[in-house]
DNA sequence: CTGTTAGCGCCTTCAC
DNA sequence: GTGAAGGCGCTAACAG
């Protein structure tokens, strides 16, 4: 029996061959224990034997619990996105419910607010218990089940999400870049949109600050957080007069956008270019990048653990979860004598 | 207005609001055009002020089109199945399709070819057009829609899939390290259950015979796949005398694993020992590793191509689509004089 | 062009 | 313990 494309087995069908009522198959599927054994065990077996499942929309749409979480991807190549995925892949496990992903796929067409908000609804109506979206540009949805943001790009204050420390994570790589004796210390921007970009921006303007060295707004240039975007970025960093001795990106793809014109224009790092990223993604340890651990993975698991708290009923104790970055010191930056 | 958890807006406050009927507020949902203008538009507008969004599980418990394909994976962290996503990934946007991707998170825990089943008519069955699934370990399937496997664990011939060409791959990556001179090539073996694992073992096999060397079984060594088998695989080659020379492990991950011995013991690679694996996931080219390239993600957008055929009706060309692979030579070899 | 009428497959009262 | 009836939100015929 090859891929048929035959009706599908229905509660009906298994009603039939049980010799049984509608209502008693739909007991024994929801493990109800107003069944007696035998009928139980016969109605398992006729379904077994059928190889019936019962259908996720129409279960859904009658019940209100489905067992299973969604969870809202931009795109699911992006690394940000996989490892978030990867952490709440592994709470589902723990909590013995399914995942339900689902995408457009298109990072790049700018999803609206609307479409987002569409997203959940379609999740939370039926599908899902509660959702959880990646990056999300609206703070706040409208759904019949609970919604968990994963650093999204503003915050509201209500509204139950998960972030990193931008800022201190921004701060303590600009001082591991002035403590090794930079002065001169290059930016790159990351989607100004995003309040996770402003406030690495604001980190590294304050750790400059805090240590008397003068902002030079030549310094600080573009960027939207791919490698692609990272290169010209770096060319103009690079026609500066000095030029800078160290780049802070703001995420690691863009840093990796950074080594690409190094290699180009034969500028070795760490000799002559100092190196930092954020993020941590699985890349930055191959290429020995010195970045910022924002434990993306951990987010995702948090984030997961807190819906299922919300589903539960069980009340916040934190609407707005703070997971501490770390800096990991690796060898892209070398100390200016 | 943070994350409510209030009712979910009908089809039937959209069309109260409006002041048509329910049916109406359907054909503009749907674009059907047989609506005038000014109705739609009004309709429309409601729709947008009360924020409402059509319930994927009732639209496709009616309907037989959802415009979203399903991707069945054992666990999206794995970065097999997450190159395929990729490859969906790209040909849904192509399609303007929408991507469910569903999964129990668990690699580990043996999918049986119930559950197996189970999950492809849970899509199936009213959320999805058509269905793929990543490395099923059975060929075929019972379901309305389409179903197109990626790398199933047997073929069927009749059942819609993608393989790549693993005895070629295996042989090419063999004969690469005889051309180099080598003569002791060890072996650790995929998982023993998997087609391709043992397409990968014969190729090694064949591609010995035909150099007319002799087939030394201790040189043949147990794995499943993972970084971790790749251990002990990896020791036990090593504690053999004379040592082999070089080994082709069955896929990047446990050639990762034998990396790992080699740095432990302080081996030289490719000084040493010269090392292929199979796959080109995206560590392989941090690591410099001369692979096997079977393009996983064009698996994962062929597949999604066929099962837009399908869905669409039109026969399919070739019922099993098979992907050449490609040696890719990077640094892990080296030539014995 | 638009409204009315049936269900899709399932779960949840309510009877028996 | 089990069956019958109603309805979840939606679309696909039919009528008008």
């Amino acid at each position: 029996m090859a891929s048929t494309t035959k009706r599908a087995v229905t509660i009906i069908d298994v009603a039939k061959a049980a010799g049984v009522s509608v209502s008693t198959v739909s007991r024994v599927l929801n493990n109800k224990d107003d069944v007696s054994e035998t009928t139980f065990q016969h109605v398992r077996d006729i379904i077994d034997e059928l190889g019936y499942s019962s259908s996720l929309a129409a279960k859904g749409m009658r019940s209100r619990s489905t067992n299973v979480v969604g969870l809202i991807v931009p795109d699911v190549s992006d690394p940000f996105a996989n490892k978030v995925m990867k952490g709440v892949n592994q709470a589902i496990v723990e909590h013995n419910y399914d995942l339900l992903i689902y995408t457009n796929g298109n990072i790049l067409d700018d999803i609206s607010a609307a479409r987002e908000q569409q997203y959940v609804s379609l999740l939370n109506n039926g599908l899902t218990d509660g959702v959880i979206t990646v990056t999300p540009s609206i703070g706040s949805f409208s759904s019949v089940g609970p919604v968990v943001a994963i650093d999204p790009h503003i915050h509201h204050p209500e509204a139950p999400a998960v972030i990193s420390t931008n800022f201190k994570g921004a701060v303590a790589a600009t001082r591991h870049l002035i403590d090794l004796g930079h002065r001169r210390i290059g930016f790159i921007r990351g989607r100004a949109d995003l309040q996770s970009a402003i406030r690495r921006q604001q980190g590294y303007e304050s750790a400059l600050e805090k240590a008397g060295i003068p902002l030079d707004p030549s310094l600080v240039v573009d960027g939207d957080f791919t490698r692609e975007s990272g290169v010209p970025a770096a060319r103009q960093l690079f026609s500066l007069d000095p030029r800078p001795t160290a780049i802070f990106a703001a995420n690691d793809e863009t840093a990796f956008g950074v080594i690409d014109v190094c290699d180009a224009l034969g500028i070795r790092v760490p000799e002559e270019l100092s190196l930092v990223g954020f993020d941590n993604i699985a890349e930055a340890a191959y290429c020995d990048l010195t970045t910022v651990d924002q434990f993306m993975d951990r987010m995702g698991y948090i984030g997961t653990k807190m819906l299922f708290d919300l589903i539960d009923g069980k009340p916040l104790i934190e609407c707005i979860y703070k997971i501490e970055t770390n800096l990991i010191i690796r060898g892209t930056c070398g100390s200016i004598s």
